[in-house]
DNA sequence: GCCTGTGAAGCTATTCACAGCT
DNA sequence: AGCTGTGAATAGCTTCACAGGC
């Protein structure tokens, strides 16, 4: 039907809607081109492309409905009956995003937790039942989950990636600092935060060098 | 001196260095362009534009030496004499970060923890000692932090970040879902876990879809 | 006048392809 | 033969700039 959108227009079409969320708790009916690009650190030019892509219109007078864009960016990001996510390794890190995606968006939700410490096993965290790794399988596919998001240790992570591939997820955001091998109709998105964070370092120092003149 | 390097490529030597470090630790001696590239999940080509940057030098015959790489890769994106990073926000990612960089890069190094519960404060948390935010800017200014991470409630991530600026540091990781205003000197980098968690649900509905036949 | 939507231009990043080396 | 380093080509993304509308 329409052609293929680039990943980073998906990704900033997450952040738009996030903003208009702010938006429409603030009351705010309308808005224009410009100040969306404001409030996501993004341009004008970049917004009003990024909404060929949703298909949403708006008016040369009045801009951007609040309402309609946030709807018209759901339907365009969301499955109408909505997704089920997994989350393998209940440590810190696991439970960070627990605490953090619970009861936040409806279409997409966290299902289950899986782990391999058996003192975890049905303990409900945050509103998530964590179960052992031996029942993912049956879990994944009972569940329709499509999902599938890795905060286990780098040496675990590609048993992880196999188990949660055979059961049928499509889609991994992966913690762990390694690179998955998967097949390939399997979408992969990594968080690397050691590398994140030796940008920000180098980019630091280079800002530093800078100001100190060279 | 030489040109400007791109974010890319910084991310990417980061990489090379940590797939490098595994080499090490097998006693691989020699490695080809497009063996890396199998590695890291990038091309050959790509491998020895980056090596551009770092100004190394591989031979036609044996490849590159893998520890001369890894330094040339260390003296490129390390400081001499290594950088400093606070972390503000002592909650379950904070810990998970505290945990995964504890001990990891003596030339980059989580020196100090902020938070604002009083309970935490004195506390030892993988190895590193955590301050109420009132020390903030004295200790940033005495221990030559040059690096903040931000993992707080996106409603304080502002005022957090404005005191790490004014503090002085010049680059920051924030996980906070939000863009942040800071003096134009510091380099921002953003981790927005809802975002990438959102893109991995739309490409593998995308990828769902096309298996089923459009 | 000031907005939106969009073709065209411009820019950045990646890949190609080949000279040069061993 | 098979590699590296790199100019040239390509692909992908962003910004410009302007027609069209109120």
């Amino acid at each position: 039907m329409n052609q293929p959108v680039s990943g980073k227009t998906i990704g900033r079409l997450s952040l738009y809607r996030r903003v208009l969320y702010g938006l429409l708790a603030e009351g705010e009916r309308n808005i224009f081109s410009h100040q969306l690009a404001v409030l996501v650190g993004g341009t004008a030019a970049q917004v009003r492309r990024d909404m060929m892509a949703v298909g949403y219109t708006g008016s040369p007078t009045r801009g951007y409905d609040v309402q309609d864009l946030t709807d018209s960016i759901g339907r365009f990001l969301d499955s109408p009956q909505g997704q089920r996510v997994a989350l393998v390794g209940v440590g810190n890190l696991g439970r960070a995003l627990l605490a953090y995606f619970s009861g936040r968006r409806p279409k997409l939700a966290i299902e289950a937790a899986f782990d391999t410490d058996p003192a975890k096993f049905g303990r409900v965290i945050h509103g998530c039942r964590c179960h052992p790794m031996e029942d993912l399988s049956s879990l994944v596919k009972e569940s329709g989950i499509t999902v599938g998001i890795i905060t286990v240790p780098a040496d675990q992570a590609q048993a992880v990636a196999d188990k949660l591939c055979q059961a049928g997820v499509l889609g991994l955001l992966n913690f762990a600092p390694m690179r998955l091998w998967t097949p390939s109709v399997v979408y992969v998105e990594d968080i690397d935060m050691t590398m994140s964070l030796e940008k920000v370092a180098f980019f630091a120092r280079q800002r530093a060098n800078e100001k100190g003149g060279v």
